[in-house]
DNA sequence: CGAGGCCTTGACCGCGGTCAATGCCCGTGG
DNA sequence: CCACGGGCATTGACCGCGGTCAAGGCCTCG
């Protein structure tokens, strides 16, 4: 059952099988439900995800109430608060699994005890940060250069499977445009 | 004349006094005058900056020609084009000196020598991630939540030193809107 | 003194949001 | 098995925020 998260932190790491085994055994696996909220607004986000199967989001809710998705993780990838797992700060994001998921979890506590034990692991986390902040930084790009249809456009173009995968209502919040709009722009 | 950065770093780390010489060592001063491009669109990011005094910005231009202010830098802070340095990537960003300044330059090179090298390095590089990462988040969340007037207000409330010390043109394009814009919102 | 950059103000308008009505699909219970 | 209700998608009408374009004034610097 542990053959995705292996095989992500081979491809991912150096670890060594020995490493790579202490660390898998720091996972604990977690079957949930489509629609569960494993973190809310104003909570402490403790936990950090391994999606094997099925796939969650991080939004947040505007002052009117509108979702905003910020994130998708799609099987075989990772997710949290990162803000909030960063910072043991509270949150402003939810977490949502969006189908029947598998999810390995490791708490906040041990994945940084990890950190400070496993200089390799020290060097993934630095990694994930790196690559958050990589794709954060082209997230504002688009939303400050492009225009509602050429931001789906691109998405379609560079990563179908959202469109494929999302109902129009998730993937309209993650564009950041209104549902009604996406509709429009898809009937094209 | 480095008292200023082993303050900073003395204050963001716990490097010790040996290893805060070796450190401030491959830091090298340059002098720039306002209006200089430390880097541009499509170059690889090899700098990193400390500015002394001055202070200095990051954007981009979009296809219509407008620039996007991302950045600011003001003295006793770090900046660079995160981006690129992390990926050594061309960039899309420009770095652009606001006003005659006193920087300190560390090449990629030498800093990424410094975080194998240097355990607390390591940690602080880790840090200034996890700040940036955190900084874009919040921006992403004004931008998508906020109106024009609410974006300008909040900077207002929060860090009025960019009102203060940026002309109209560039910090309308730091809160993504129109100079036209920027000039009726502070007319009220 | 002239040129160029920056700021302000007015007129205009289009992108995309809001509201509302309708249709469709699907899960649930009688 | 069908009836019903709720969530989601579509479409139309409307409109407002904020961008664009243009003109004019002011300041700075060569």
């Amino acid at each position: 059952m542990t053959e995705k998260l292996k095989y992500y932190l081979r491809i991912n790491t150096n670890l060594d099988d020995y490493q790579l085994d202490t660390i898998v055994k720091c996972f604990i696996p977690k079957i949930v439900k489509r629609n569960t909220i494993l973190l809310s607004e104003g909570e402490i986000c403790k936990e950090f995800y391994f999606v094997n199967s099925g796939y969650i989001r991080t939004y947040y809710l505007t002052k009117q109430g509108h979702e905003k998705t910020r994130n998708v993780a799609f099987d075989c990838s990772i997710a949290t608060s990162i803000s909030s797992f960063i910072s043991q700060q509270p949150t402003s994001e939810f977490v949502e699994v969006l189908d029947d998921s598998e999810l390995f979890v490791i708490c906040h506590k041990i994945f940084y005890q990890l950190v400070s034990d496993i200089p390799e692991w020290a060097k993934f986390y630095r990694t994930i940060l790196e690559m958050a902040y990589i794709y954060q930084n082209k997230e504002i790009e688009n939303l400050v250069t492009l225009t509602a249809k050429k931001r789906y456009d691109k998405l379609l173009k560079e990563y179908p499977i959202y469109i494929k995968r999302l109902s129009n209502r998730i993937l309209a919040s993650y564009l950041n445009i209104a549902q009604e709009t996406l509709s429009r722009l898809k009937s094209k």
